[in-house]
DNA sequence: ACCATTAAACTAGCGGTGTAAGTTTTGATG
DNA sequence: CATCAAAACTTACACCGCTAGTTTAATGGT
C-alpha cells in the first residue's frame, strides 16, 4: 500500500489521536506503533509528519497548554488574574493528567507554553512587580499548579487499608482518600492557592505599594 | 559463571549504583541492562534481588525520601516545622533531580514516603488543625515542593536567545535564566514558601485560634 | 559425611520499542 | 509527458523488560 490518493495522516489527526490514547491508557503504554495502529497505519508512517516521538509528545503537551486562559492579565488586577490563571491551568492539566509528567518538566520550545509564560510575566511586571520578583512569582505559581496536577495527593495512595493501619498511626484513614480524591485535591489546591496569593499580597503591600484586598474562592471565569 | 563464592550483588549495592546512574545519566537512559553492566553483571541477575524495574526505582526513590527531616514536627511549632520540612524535602529532591518525575507521582507503598506523610499529618493535627485541613495543608506543601523540584523553572528554558526574542516580548531575558538557574529557583521557592506559610498562618488565626507570628527566611536546621 | 534444597549467577530468547533505510505508487510541477 | 516530492509501505537494527531453564556454590538436616 503506497501513497494513497488522499493522505491518511495529518499532524492534527495524529496529535488528536495521541492525546486520546494517552488519556485512555497512560504515558507508559503509549508507543508509536500503538498510535499508528489506532490511526490504521504502520508505525514508521508517523515519521513522515513528525521527526521523533518526543515531537509528538511536545505537540500533545502544547495542545493542552493552549487551552489555558491567561486573558485576566490584560483585563484584571494581578491577584484576580493570577487566581483565574492558576485555576484554568489546573483544569487544563487535570483534564489530561497522563501527559502532566512530560509537560511539567518545562516549557522547552513549545509555543503555547512560552506564550503562557510570556503573558504571566508581562502581566506581573505591568502590575508593578520588579522583573526579578515577577519571575519568582510566575515560577512559584507554576510549581504549585504543576505539583498539584502531577502528584494528585489522593491518587498517590494505594487502596489497601492493611498497609497503612499497621505502621503509620495517623494514616489510618489514608486509604479513604481514594474515595474523596477529587474533593481532597481541589480542597488542597483551593486552600494552598488562596494562602499563596494572600502571602503575595502582603509582600506586594510591603515592597511595591498598597492596593486593594483579596477575597478568596473559585475563579470567576 | 554460576553462583559465585561471595555474592556480587546486594539490594543495597544495586540501589546505590542505580541512584548514581540515574543522577549521572537521567531516567530515560536508565535500563536494567545498563545498571547490570555498571555492576559487572548480566541483566537478568538483578531479578534475583528485585522483582521488577519499578521495584528498583521505588527503592531509589525511597532512599531519597528517607533523607528528608521531619523532626521539627515533634519539637517546634507547626509553622517552623513546616518550613524546615519543606526546605529539607526540597534539598533532598534537588540533590537527585532525575528521579523526581518518578517520585513525585505519590507515596505508593514506599515506607519512607509514608512515614513522612504520617509525620507531617500527625504534627499538623497535634498543632490544632482539623484533620481534613491538615490533609489539605500537607498536600499543598507537597505540591509546591514537588513542583519546584520537578519543573525547575530555569532549567525548563532552552538556551537559545533567538527563539524567545522574536515572538515573546517579555521573555527577552529568558535565555539568561539558565545562567542563574539555582538562584532563580531558590528565590522562587523561598518567596513562594514564605507566602504560603504566611497565608496559612492567617487561616489558622481565623479558624483555629491566634498564635505567634512568623518570621521569614531560610530554615534553622 | 552425605544429601537435598536454596541462592545467585549464567545463557537463550520472546515480544515490544524507537527509528533508520530503502521501496512503491500517487499527485503535482516543469 | 518527464520529473520530483509526498506519503504510505516493508525490512531491519539495536535496545528494552522480563521469563525460563541451567549451572554451581553454600546451607541445613539426618
Amino acid at each position: 500500500m503506497p501513497r494513497p490518493r488522499q493522505p491518511r495522516l495529518t499532524r492534527q489527526l495524529i496529535v488528536e489521536t495521541a492525546t486520546a490514547l494517552i488519556d485512555a491508557e497512560g504515558l507508559p503504554a503509549f508507543s508509536t506503533r500503538r498510535l499508528a495502529a489506532a490511526l490504521g497505519v504502520q508505525g514508521p508512517s508517523l515519521y513522515n509528519h513528525f521527526a521523533t516521538k518526543d515531537e509528538i509528545l511536545d505537540a500533545v503537551a502544547d495542545g493542552v497548554t493552549g487551552t489555558v486562559d491567561t486573558s485576566g492579565f490584560v483585563s484584571r488586577d494581578w491577584v484576580a488574574a493570577s487566581r483565574d490563571w492558576a485555576w484554568s491551568y489546573r483544569r487544563a492539566l487535570t483534564a489530561h493528567p497522563n501527559i502532566v509528567p512530560y509537560l511539567a518538566q518545562g516549557p522547552g520550545r513549545r509555543p503555547a507554553a512560552l506564550a503562557m509564560a510570556d503573558a504571566v510575566y508581562g502581566g506581573l511586571v505591568r502590575a508593578g512587580w520588579p522583573p526579578a520578583r515577577a519571575t519568582h512569582i510566575g515560577a512559584a505559581l507554576r510549581y504549585f499548579v504543576a505539583g498539584s496536577a502531577l502528584g494528585s495527593f489522593a491518587r498517590g495512595f494505594v487502596e489497601d487499608p492493611e498497609l497503612y493501619a499497621a505502621h503509620y498511626p495517623h494514616l489510618r484513614q489514608a486509604h479513604r482518600l481514594a474515595e474523596h480524591q477529587q474533593s481532597v485535591d481541589e480542597g488542597a489546591f483551593a486552600l494552598g492557592l488562596d494562602a499563596l496569593l494572600h502571602g503575595l499580597v502582603a509582600e506586594y503591600d510591603r515592597t511595591v505599594g498598597p492596593l486593594g484586598t483579596v477575597e478568596s474562592g473559585q475563579p470567576s471565569g
